[in-house]
DNA sequence: ATTATCTATAGATCTATAGATAATGC
DNA sequence: ATTATCTATAGATCTATAGATAATGC
């Protein structure tokens, strides 16, 4: 052994945090196991201790980072006197918009995971749900209402990063909070 | 010359039609230049006499498929009642989810588009203006609430084509469409 | 003669594996 | 002795190019 048991763990753990931060960025198919490997500070060759596949990899550091993401969304509307619009805020915000790589799975990856594997997609509407409930929950309204509100909040961050006017982008992102906001009274 | 200039021309046509199912069937990055000339019937090293690079065919095919969608969308409009309930219909259906590969070029692969050249992001651009010039002038809605309603279809379609489930994917669907005429009341 | 298309290949990737190495844990 | 990590590489891709081929258009 190179590195002890509890580094090794460690070693893992960070892999994944890595992958989540890549793929987001660079797609899945945008970054390689080796590119992957070498920006968590160790050989690809070491990778296939660790896990079967690529894919299954992908897996793990989509299921983390929806944890980290609803965790987050939850922070936020627990400390709000409206907790839907703190949710809808934090989402479909310019910070958000310019953080791709550290932002939601969802906005970064779906349209890919559409094309990927079962188990990706599960991950997926596994994170989704977990979205749903926390409206559902913290937001006072239906799953069905959840499910349009997320719909536009999903849709105005994609359309906003997709636009090269930043002008354009801006107002994408202000439009569809104001849309949402609206629609509530 | 192995064939006339107008079947030459006639070819190009047609790789540019290919490279528009089959970029949104298997992403940017899913599918070749290789596979792509033998999709289209022609072998990959005549590909490099009609286009500077794959980026290049990607931005033509990418501008086609935007042509060829809004036509669609302003048909239903035009001999509909309620024109912008029809696109609405028409965009967020089962029918369109199941069609990738013919379907709007946003839904299938706008978050790669992001990653993508200055070119590409413009052609995107350019097509999403053209979705919202359509609502302005036949749905009757200013332009920021358009930006807001094509959100939600966007996001709607992307959510329904992510997750496993199929009756979470018509409920996406459903929720959707009757949030967004409901709210025209 | 021109040129659209072809075959063949260069050079750079990619995922995954085989086997060597070396430090931990018994 | 076990095993986490390493080096090296197999085999399959990928984009792009070079040069041959052969039919059109002059």
């Amino acid at each position: 052994m190179k590195v002890s048991r509890e580094q090794a763990a460690r070693n893992r753990v960070h892999v994944v945090d890595v992958a989540g931060t890549q793929f987001r960025k660079h797609g899945f198919d945008g970054i390689g196991v080796a590119d992957l490997m070498n920006a968590a500070g160790l050989t690809h060759g070491g990778f296939y201790n660790n896990f079967p596949s690529k894919d299954a990899l992908a897996v793990e550091a989509v299921e983390r980072v929806f944890a980290e993401t609803r965790d987050r969304l939850r922070e936020v509307a627990v400390g709000a006197a409206d907790p839907l619009a703190a949710i809808i805020r934090l989402y479909i915000s310019p910070e958000h918009r310019d953080a791709l790589e550290a932002g939601c799975a969802v906005a970064a990856l779906s349209q890919d995971a559409t094309r990927g594997s079962p188990e990706l997609r599960s991950a997926f509407e596994a994170g989704i749900e977990g979205y749903l409930d926390l409206m559902v929950e913290f937001g006072g309204v239906s799953r069905g209402q959840a499910m349009a509100i997320y719909a536009t909040m999903l849709g105005a961050l994609t359309l906003s990063r997709t636009v090269v006017d930043p002008v354009m982008s801006d107002e994408i992102l202000s439009s569809a909070v104001e849309s949402l906001l609206r629609r509530k009274e």
